[in-house]
DNA sequence: CAGGTATATACTTTTGAAGGAATATAGTAT
DNA sequence: ATACTATATTCCTTCAAAAGTATATACCTG
C-alpha cells in the first residue's frame, strides 16, 4: 500500500452515500435493489456509486440472474478494514447509519434476489 | 461524530499533499517554512492545504513572531487518530512518507522558527 | 421472438477542489 | 517610517465528481 492507493481509498470514503453502502455491505452481500430500497435513493445514484467503489477495488460484484450482488472486496486492504470497523463503531452514534442497519435487518431476505 | 463529520475527515485525507503534511505533524508541531522545505512544494500550495485542514478542524495554528506553527488539533477525534496511526504504519512502506520523515529528522531544529 | 425486470452507461449541468500567478497581510528589523 | 520575511488570500483556469434524464444492456419469461 502506497500513498496513492491510500488517497484512493479515502476518496471512496468521503461521500455519504458510499459510506452508507459500505456500512450495509459490511453486514454482508446485497443486491442493488435492496441497497436502493434501504437507502431510498434513485437507481442511477446507487448504481453509479457502486461502479465507483468497484472501479477503485473496494467492492466486487457478481451477477445472479437478473440481479447483481455486491460485496466488500476480498482483496485484503488494512486501511479499508480498519475504517469499516470505525464505521461499525459509529453506527450507534449516527442516525442515518443506525436506521440503515435497522432497515436492513427488517428486510425480507427470502426474495429471489437475496444471496443464499 | 456523525456521518457528515466523518465525510469531512475523509475529504481532508484524500489528498496526497495533505497526507504528507499530517504525517509530518504527527511527529510534532512544525512551521510553514519547514513543511514547505521538506515537501519541496510552493508556499501557496502548502499554505492553502494548511488552511483547508484548519478550516476542517484537523489542525490548529499559532503565530510566533514571523512564523506560524501548525499542529494536529487537540480536539479528540477518534477517526482522525486511528487514521494517523495507519499513516505511521505506512511510513515504512511508502517512499514519499518515508523520505519526508527522514528529511524532517535531518532538519536543523535550532532555527528561530522551530517550536520550543 | 416480444415484453418485462434489474442494472449500467452516456450525456449534460453544476459544484468543489487543486494549482499557479499576483497581491495582501502580519510581524520584525533598521 | 521603510524594507524585509513569512504566511495568507484573491483571482483565474482546469478538472473531477455528483446528480438528473434518458437510453442501453443483460437476463428472464412466455
Amino acid at each position: 500500500m502506497n500513498s496513492e492507493e491510500l488517497c484512493k481509498v479515502y476518496r471512496c470514503l468521503c461521500d455519504k452515500t458510499r459510506l452508507r453502502i459500505l456500512n450495509l455491505l459490511s453486514d454482508g452481500a446485497l443486491c442493488v435493489c435492496h441497497l436502493q430500497e434501504i437507502l431510498n435513493e434513485t437507481q442511477v445514484k446507487i448504481s453509479k456509486h457502486l461502479a465507483y467503489l468497484k472501479a477503485h477495488d473496494l467492492v466486487e460484484s457478481e451477477r445472479r440472474a437478473n440481479w447483481v450482488i455486491y460485496q466488500i472486496s476480498n482483496k485484503t486492504n488494512p486501511i479499508l478494514e480498519k475504517n469499516l470497523k470505525c464505521l461499525q463503531d459509529l453506527v450507534s452514534e449516527d442516525p442515518t447509519f443506525k436506521n440503515d442497519i435497522k432497515r436492513l435487518h427488517a428486510m425480507d431476505t427470502s426474495a429471489a434476489c437475496c444471496p443464499s
